[in-house]
DNA sequence: CTGAAAGCGCTTACAG
DNA sequence: CTGAAAGCGCTTACAG
């Protein structure tokens, strides 16, 4: 800019002036300035400017796994969301640990972005209590903050998982076995919790060799499925948690006999399986948008209390969910 | 950090060499700063020292939809190699619009992104050359740049449709449809050139109303799915182009009498598909991880010509490309 | 071992 | 209408 300005025989402020499209220069003097950028080629450094001006319009999306669909659905809705106010997007994967959620975090906020939206993989965000303090707005999605009082957007999974399992209840089944992920993942215990409520509004008892929670690598749901379905014992019917699950699960389960299924999230080609995938699905753009407008409304000034929002799920009947025992 | 000087009762120096770890501070000194940065909360703004270095340590990936399975397992490949790095990542979605993705791509220079990974929606990049030539280096992915010579990472698009092709030949179709995305789309275009390689190798003549290349709605995908496969001339065998027409001719064909299908893009629970869909599969992770280390390459110092790197693609077999006519 | 000065590339606040 | 000075929050290059 200071080669720009000499080269036009100007001042600093005037080639600032040209640059951003404010009032006060003449059109001759304009025009000297806009020479001098083409033939030096000058592109301003936003950088730099918004150093000046305090904020860096720009907004980090922390995730869990930018490659699973339900993460880069979020990103999508957030991305959009941003493009309206002018922001950039910086997004990152946890990988569901804890101290790469830290890392991550405190590493966005170090560049100053001006908000934080974070899929928790972690359950102890104090470490975010000086960036809170000092005027970084965070909202957390999918899954609340740990240890500390904040904004966040979440299904209604309880709910979902509730509604899920009195499907399968509905359609006759009184012995429906649970395979969920690990319990300290807050999704995944609100889903057993609701699979529960379910059971119990029925007066159904829960045996807990039923539920089955934990990783949800393929080996080990592959066994869990095995285990839930046969022998004397086996159950009519699977709640399957995640997507994740599911897919497992129905990677395992032999596709002649097939116990009724219902899965927490849906999935593309759900409804082109034989017999369609019953799904209670989530809305992860609906999720992502809704945070980030919160976290908008938090720049913008709102100082409300921190607030817990709810997405609500919806149950698909494909017909995996309506085989009868 | 001026703050900090203060109440340390030191110079900037020296709480600069507190805060990298730079040797030469006593204990002393250090515990002192180190006190006073604690007591005020301070926490280095790592965009004013980027300012000063000269770089940003972030690189930026533009992609067509990051809600897209293909784009989001780029980002995350891209994310990982950024990370070994030390780099933060922006990402960017141009929903194949030409206009944004400039817009989006020059906002990415302006704030001095370190270098840029681009999956072009226009095919005209001249506006890119005063940014590479100060310095920005940019690898174009799954798409080659437009008028502009550069980096680019591309799938193996006309033999993987060979290939596919040539399979459905070999399970003895004649008469054989292709649908595919807009013909001015690279990728589209290429696919279309593989499927007629196998023909013509074949000795196979193509009858252009065997060829549908159009938007990848389902309205019009159906449509052409239907007249391709209705009728006294009906294909016996039909190669989908790519995972959002495979998606929707799926939708489209009577599950009972399906013809022989050919998909680009591999997709999840294909596999669980009753017959499984045979695809010609991509390796987005390879694509992006090989994008994103030749950027890499480029920042550190590799001068070497722009080149045209490719990834192969995989035929998996699982079914529905085997039926015989 | 320590720090004052200059500078990264811009904008703000002000004066002419 | 125009521009010189100061400053955003750091680091670099240097001197003591």
């Amino acid at each position: 800019m200071k080669d720009v300005a000499a080269a036009a025989g100007v001042g600093l402020k005037t080639v600032s002036r040209v640059v951003n499209g404010e009032p006060g220069v003449t059109d001759g003097t304009a025009g000297r300035v806009r020479e001098a950028i083409e033939a030096l080629g000058f592109r301003r450094n936003d950088s730099a400017r918004l150093l000046r001006t305090g904020r860096t319009a720009s907004v980090a999306l922390l995730l869990e796994d930018i490659s699973d669909p339900f993460s880069s659905a979020l990103s999508r809705a957030v991305e959009r969301v941003a493009a309206a106010e002018d922001c950039l997007l910086f997004t990152g994967s946890s990988g569901e640990r804890a101290e790469r959620e830290r890392e991550l975090a405190l590493a966005f906020c170090a560049r100053r972005v001006d908000g934080l939206l974070v899929v928790p993989a972690g359950d102890d965000h104090r470490y975010l209590l000086p960036e809170i303090a000092s005027g970084t707005p965070v909202v957390f999605l999918d899954r609340p903050a740990g240890a500390i009082d904040a904004d966040a957007v979440l299904s209604d999974n309880a709910g979902g998982a509730r509604r899920g399992t009195a499907h399968l209840i509905a359609h006759g089944h009184r012995r429906i076995g649970f395979v969920g992920d690990l319990r300290a993942i807050h999704t995944a215990a609100e889903r057993e919790r609701g699979y529960r409520a379910a059971m119990a509004e029925a007066g159904l008892p829960v045996d807990e060799r039923w539920v089955d929670c934990g990783p949800t690598d393929r080996a080990r749901v592959g066994e869990a499925v095995r285990r839930l379905t046969t022998g004397p014992d086996a159950v009519t019917a699977l709640f399957t948690a995640n997507n994740r699950v599911t897919l497992a699960a129905l990677h395992h389960l032999p596709a002649d006999r097939r116990p009724a299924v219902v899965g927490f999230d849906d999935l593309e080609l759900a409804d082109l399986l034989t017999p369609g995938l019953t799904v209670v699905a989530q809305d992860p753009a609906a999720l992502g948008a809704l945070a980030a407008r919160r976290l908008f409304a938090r720049l913008a000034g709102d100082r409300s209390d921190p607030a817990r929002l709810e997405v609500p799920t919806t149950l698909i009947a494909r017909g995996s969910g309506e085989i009868r025992p």
